[in-house]
DNA sequence: CGCATATCAGTAGGACTGAAATCA
DNA sequence: CTGATTTCAGTCGTACTGATATGC
């Protein structure tokens, strides 16, 4: 029975990928959210780590069109990184408008304890699936993602 | 070459499904925010009207349940359907509390028009991806979203 | 000049919280 | 009294816009 008691959505949005997308993707939130606030941490600090670490020092504009996060939004972010002195900020000396952000030992080191946590985020999200699922999830999405990349 | 030029986002957030998850859902709500808006409606209105379409009057309460928005929002939303004439907001004589909420003859309509907008806009937002590929990612989003479902 | 970078202030819309009133 | 429903007011975090200053 369809609808034994009132709280299945409707088929339309069920199988509409737009609905979909945006429905699933809250949960993910709430859980990288909660998860990372529980050590101190936004989600945002660890796309800032993560692409740091893996493309080495880069201007605060390179890290924005990396990760997807506004300029504005990076000033913000670098100075809570900064502060706790994850990362260093210092002026290009070759491009004096350019501040050069470089990860320091213990920002590698936070990288690792967020990557820890992430790590349960994505078992907890991806629970009902199996391993061959979440490949293919992750596929689709990449594909997704990659088409909407730049406009 | 990985990064001939400096957009590309690290490997860690490209395969980590919680941050695909939530970056895809960006262009899926802005193509749906956007062409809905080109015809005066929003989300909540599509949610509201594809519900109470195929399950028949409801209460407000139920509503909310079935499509995932809040009673607060549902309030904002109904009303401005009513404005508009596409549902009408009568109370409920069985249980004086309830409003019950009817999709008119022109929300039938209305509902048509925004099922065409929506459908362009998933073939906006899965053009990359092949027939077998979207029925995929519909069925893994679904699995998700259910286990995440109800609290 | 046009263009990129960094910074700050502020906006828009969605998810959500809290409290009140009504009534089963 | 407990619990459900509707409503209003307001908060929170994210994505985004606009303006400004600086330097290429």
């Amino acid at each position: 029975m369809a609808d034994s008691h009132p709280h299945a959505a409707p088929a339309r949005l069920r199988s509409l990928p737009s609905w979909l997308l945006t429905q699933a993707s809250l949960p993910a939130h709430r859980l990288v959210a909660d998860n990372l606030a529980a050590v101190g941490a936004r989600g945002y600090h660890y796309r800032l780590l993560a692409t740091l670490t893996e493309f080495g020092p880069e201007s605060q504009a390179n890290l924005g069109r990396r990760t997807g996060i506004h300029l504005s939004d990076i000033v913000a972010a670098v100075n809570e990184l900064a502060e706790a002195g994850f990362v260093d900020r210092s002026p290009d000396p070759a491009d004096r408008r350019r501040n050069v952000i470089t990860v320091t030992a213990s920002g590698r080191t936070r990288l690792d304890e967020l990557e820890t946590v992430l790590g349960q985020v994505q078992e907890k999200l991806l629970a009902p699936l199996n391993d061959q699922e979440r490949e293919q999830l992750v596929s689709l999405l990449a594909k997704v993602l990659d088409h909407h990349g730049r406009p």
